[in-house]
DNA sequence: AATATACGCAACCGATTGGTTTCTCAAAAT
DNA sequence: ATTTTGAGAAACCAATCGGTTGCGTATATT
């Protein structure tokens, strides 16, 4: 069981469950109405999501809410943040450049 | 050929090598000393991230240059966009919280 | 000209994936 | 008390994945 985010993140059922559950809890069957798939297919997903805990949940009666954990979802940000400053710097030199090019032509 | 991004970085190696080829173009060879697999292993690695344009290369002689597409990693970053603002307005509405609590003490 | 090197491609293999169907169980509704 | 409903668990299946070995080819080196 490798589960990890980016693994959880990479089939688009999931990504699209992502979306869906960060405006609101929802549960299993909610879930599964806004895709044609079966309910036990998103409950497989959900299973995943759960257990590299991108996804909590909260039983009530014989129902269970499913919550995106957004503490979670920053994990994959910070493992950009690397690139994002390579691109950040890669465009500061690209000004630099022009600016220099710039007085250059005076 | 289900080639996206988010496929293409969830495998463990696939991002060791994009992280690797961010600072400099690397050729197969010398990316594949990095890890314990063969060369031929590190080749369908780099078709992949080719295929999805996670990477772009360069011929030169017999040797092949694999460079990041930087842009292209900015789609991860597009996606996060979304929940971004989630997290941001959840922090703000606790501040708000805890600026009302304070006034209340007051 | 002959050999060595860098690389992609294809065939193959076991493990994993996403999906289905069937089963079970507990909570609600009748 | 019986039936319906919400949901996880297990068994199964085809497709895909990550890896290996072997081969072909073009560029360098000798």
């Amino acid at each position: 069981m490798r589960r990890d985010i980016f693994q959880a993140i990479a089939d688009p059922t999931r990504r699209a469950i992502i979306a869906l559950i960060a405006v609101q809890a929802m549960t299993p069957n909610a879930i599964a109405e806004n895709f044609q798939t079966t309910r036990q297919a998103i409950s497989k997903h959900l299973r995943i999501l759960t257990e590299c805990e991108l996804v909590i949940t909260k039983q009530q009666g014989r129902e269970i809410y499913y919550t995106l954990e957004l503490d979670k979802m920053k994990e994959i940000d910070k493992w950009l943040e690397q690139f994002r400053q390579l691109w950040e710097t890669r465009y500061s030199q690209l000004d630099e450049l022009l600016t220099t090019l710039k007085s250059k032509k005076k």
